[in-house]
DNA sequence: GATGAATGAGAATTCATTCAT
DNA sequence: GATGAATGAATTCTCATTCAT
């Protein structure tokens, strides 16, 4: 009999999505160092070969998280800076509190940072992941650059400003281990307030 | 003839001290993840086998390290809080401009994240390490403190402003990744700024 | 609607021809060390799944190979040695040519001796294989004893001489690898001058 | 305690040879496809993981065992070529017989055919093989063309006798597998007379 | 103290075969 | 018949730690 085509691609990708969840999943309760394939299996309920027809390597699972995932920061981001709706501040804080809210983004930071650390070999996924990272500055200069103009933000260089903006961010999320958090609140208003004019 | 013990001790305080330096060293030129006791041994030009009579595990070697740097920048930064001679914003540059000026600075502070990250059993020693973390944004928070009081500081929860502060720095840390930094300039001025009042 | 059993069987046994083939067409290519199922399936363009509603396994496919290459060149080499139209020299002539200017030849005496050497289990199919490879001198003893008997080939014992010959043989094709073979010209005069008497 | 430098060194010498002989044996013994790291550490009474201590890989015992073999080939057959107190034919006929009498050399043929035909990555090491299979070629040439002066050899390309003669040897080597060799006997005699005037 | 061989548990990956659809 | 996901055993290699010398 033959088999539905669409179906079993759509079946395909769901798996995919299933084993790439299961992974941050279990950085968040085990931590990065616990990632081995068996693991990520016994997460995702399928046996350990059954991953390898979905993936080719581990690796190639962790570099389409990343991909994936600076990819929909990238979508936000500019989606964010581009809206007419709101203020630059409201911008900024939309960003902030989003990122800070999610589970995943703090397993997700967790991953980049562990990769950018880890990987002696992979030279040049390192260099695509700081790349990214740089394009994804772009859509926050230019909030910067907006709120300037409204003299809201303070005059620096917007890029410098974007820079800092996004690594005390992701200085915060590696704070936010989530057993052994440091006992401080922080809240978007605070963080923001650093880049306004007062 | 008795043995100079006090000599023995300063001989194996040296040797351990050695064996701490090859793996920031090490990580510095490998990245974290090719920690490995033969590695370090031939960093450190001794035996797989000596390592042992100085540190019981790898483990300890790491804690070791951890400790001492934790401590060495307590002192430092207490240090720095305690001056009466430059005012508040000088203090901060000082730190600032320290912090961001050292190579080993940036493979501590991989390796704080890296174990943060890492090690699902040693729960105790990430609970440590927070810890002193957060002891150590008292001293950031009494200069915050000083700052406000001088009105050149932004009005915001010290402590908070002293992790922001931390973090920002630590996330900037971890951007400079020897062969793969962020093309983005960065400037104590621009950090420093963002906390003052204008 | 009757079912057509007779070409059913026909496109069977087609379907197992193209797999066969696709085996030594990936042996040739790839070597015999990377010979899986699903490098097969995908050689014959059939699913993996697919392959087993044609053989048991993949070692009977194998074994099939073998068996058909063998009895195939069985049949060659006992017409060849009955022909009267020709004479010994011409008929040695004949199969030493035949057997070094196909390619099937090469990757099939790989796989013979790869059997041979490779498998510990299947101690039965060895035997087989060496069982049919004595037999197949046959043909070659009677060609030799024509021979001597017209006084063209040397005196020894036929069936030694029909050993050397066919071993000769294979020694030679096994040096024919497509991407490294031996820079020596070979050619089936010189092979065969060693038997003539001079 | 110092340790004995030149004795550590023998004594590690003779762990890869023992590794090395291991490997032969099990070849004789289980053929070819048996070899696994588990295996030849069972077969030498060492731990799979000490292996590695005298080993990088599975393929450097490989590599090392035909480098040292076709090595001391190259030596035997260059010696036995400049010997000047035998004929032609007696440097053939001991060449001939103490090929065929060693266990090893079977074992030795099989891995040389084995990893040229099995190997699809290691490309650049069956070149070395074949290169230096070539260049043993050229004491036997060496004695071809003494034997062609003396009017005892038959005038052919003395390199392509020399390769025929190799080849033949190679060939009968292969069908001598302990467990299910032709039952044809083969004598240094009757294959050296294939290469004479008569 | 110094050395590096020895150990063995685990990690990633491959692959023949089965099975639900 | 056709498909390819699912399984799990086997394989290569790594590495912290121990131990005899």
């Amino acid at each position: 009999m033959a088999r539905n085509v669409i179906r079993d691609e759509k079946v395909r990708e769901e798996r995919k999505q299933l084993i790439m969840d299961s992974v941050l999943q279990l950085i968040v309760r085990k931590g990065v160092g616990s990632l081995n394939i068996s693991e990520i299996a016994k997460e995702a309920k399928l046996s350990v070969g059954n991953i390898y027809n979905f993936f080719k390597s581990k690796d190639e699972i962790l570099d389409e998280i990343l991909r994936k995932g600076q990819e929909e920061y990238r979508v936000f981001v500019t989606k964010v800076a581009e809206r007419e709706d709101i203020t630059p501040i409201e911008k900024l804080h939309f960003i902030c509190s989003s990122w800070l809210s999610l589970k995943n983004n703090w397993a997700f930071t967790m991953m980049i940072q562990s990769i950018r650390m880890n990987e002696t070999v992979r030279e040049e996924l390192k260099t695509v992941i700081t790349r990214r990272f740089t394009q994804n500055l772009q859509p926050i200069e230019k909030i910067m650059k907006e709120g300037q103009e409204q003299e809201i933000i303070i005059n620096e260089n917007p890029l410098e400003l974007a820079y800092y903006f996004v690594s005390l961010i992701q200085g915060l999320t590696l704070q936010q281990i989530p057993s052994n958090s440091v006992p401080v609140k922080m809240n978007a208003d605070g963080i923001i307030h650093l880049f306004m004019k007062k």
